[in-house]
DNA sequence: AAATTAATTGAATGTTCGTTCAATTTATTT
DNA sequence: AAATAAATTGAACGAACATTCAATTAATTT
């Protein structure tokens, strides 16, 4: 008996503005005070869900690292081409709404923490390691299919992500829009220059 | 008369006592007073030297992006070959010097600033654009002489870095050793086959 | 040695921080 | 309506923070 527990809603409503606050001030600046303002509850709530800071920025990494791993689990899927899949996957790797995740100063904060915290490098590596899988396979689905013939498709797909990587770290410093949308163009195809390297037959565009 | 200054001696003392406790303990947790404690001096000397924290920061953004500058300013530049010279400093970016700029917490914490700093933004996107035309100019120097012929050594270069910043990013969190040093090779070979991609000769092993 | 200027210290400031704890409110069950 | 358990508040804590200012020390010049 008793009051029903509300934590399956609070917490995500205070990592969420926990999030939007550590976006707009930058993390190191993120108090559980003024994520409480943001919210109108009391500091104390935040404390009586999360115990420590720690376990809140814990839990502030484990979201952004959900929405990393969410290009797979898009509408996507249902395409029945397996190659169209690929290259719909590959589209938005470079696209507007997975750069939004990349150009995320919240991301780079949480991802130096990498160099101090085993745990934080661990997290990161599982899903950077699941995301070249997903890729991995759906690289294997069209070789199957007899649409593409890349030899080594973990390589591939490992390549294609080490692009995406490179190209974000180097393009959150672009401020012309349009040599943004240029570059980031040119970044795309050579990632799916990735895919024939080893192909024995081409993408057609 | 009077006294002369010691600021040439002690502000880059003090940034890299700053530095030194930003990597041990996150560049959030580094504040004026252990960095103080940690050279033995008053932290009002700090001050003194910088005015505030925040311009610390600005000084420690500045001493990190020379660093990155450095790989082209050591005796590589004396080999007389310019194709040699050209892979010298590919196998300076994958090589342990050159992980341990990247391999590094307060770093990534820097870029992060990027997203909320205008200023910083610019000087990150100069240091980046200055690796990429020194490298340019490298390829261009082994075009002429005739060892090489790539295409476009503009984008070549561009692609050698995002090769290298991808890489670094997922190398980053590798912590077997073995692993490491063998993705690290890999992507090394990536990074050579960008500058054959164009090339109609090819690079001997 | 007197004057000058910068280096350096030390005490003090007010602010914000994360966290604790007891008290109160609110929802749910019997 | 009584019992229960979680949600929520509010006051309070000490610690650490960046920064200030005046006083002192040390080097350099005339």
């Amino acid at each position: 008996m008793g009051r029903k527990s509300l934590k399956e809603s609070r917490q995500p409503e205070i990592i969420k503005a926990f999030y939007k606050l550590a976006k707009r001030e930058g993390l190191e600046n993120a108090s559980i005070a003024k994520t409480a303002a943001l919210i109108n509850i009391n500091p104390s709530l935040i404390i009586h869900y999360f115990q420590t800071r720690e376990q809140l920025v814990s839990a502030l990494i484990e979201f952004i690292l959900e929405r990393y791993l969410q290009i797979f689990k898009t509408p996507t899927i249902s395409e029945e081409d397996p190659k169209k899949r690929l290259l719909t996957v590959i589209d938005k790797l470079f696209s507007h709404k997975w750069n939004i995740l990349f150009d995320d100063s919240v991301a780079y904060s949480c991802y130096s923490m990498v160099f101090r915290d085993k745990k934080v490098k661990a997290k990161f590596k599982v899903v950077l390691d699941q995301l070249r899988h997903n890729l991995e396979a759906m690289i294997k689905d069209a070789n199957e299919a007899g649409e593409m013939n890349v030899a080594d498709p973990a390589r591939a797909a490992d390549m294609v992500f080490v692009i995406v990587d490179g190209a974000y770290y180097y393009l959150s410093l672009e401020s012309n829009k349009d040599e943004y949308r240029k570059k980031l163009e040119f970044y795309k195809q050579q990632a799916i220059q990735q895919l024939n390297l080893y192909a024995y037959e081409t993408i057609p565009g």
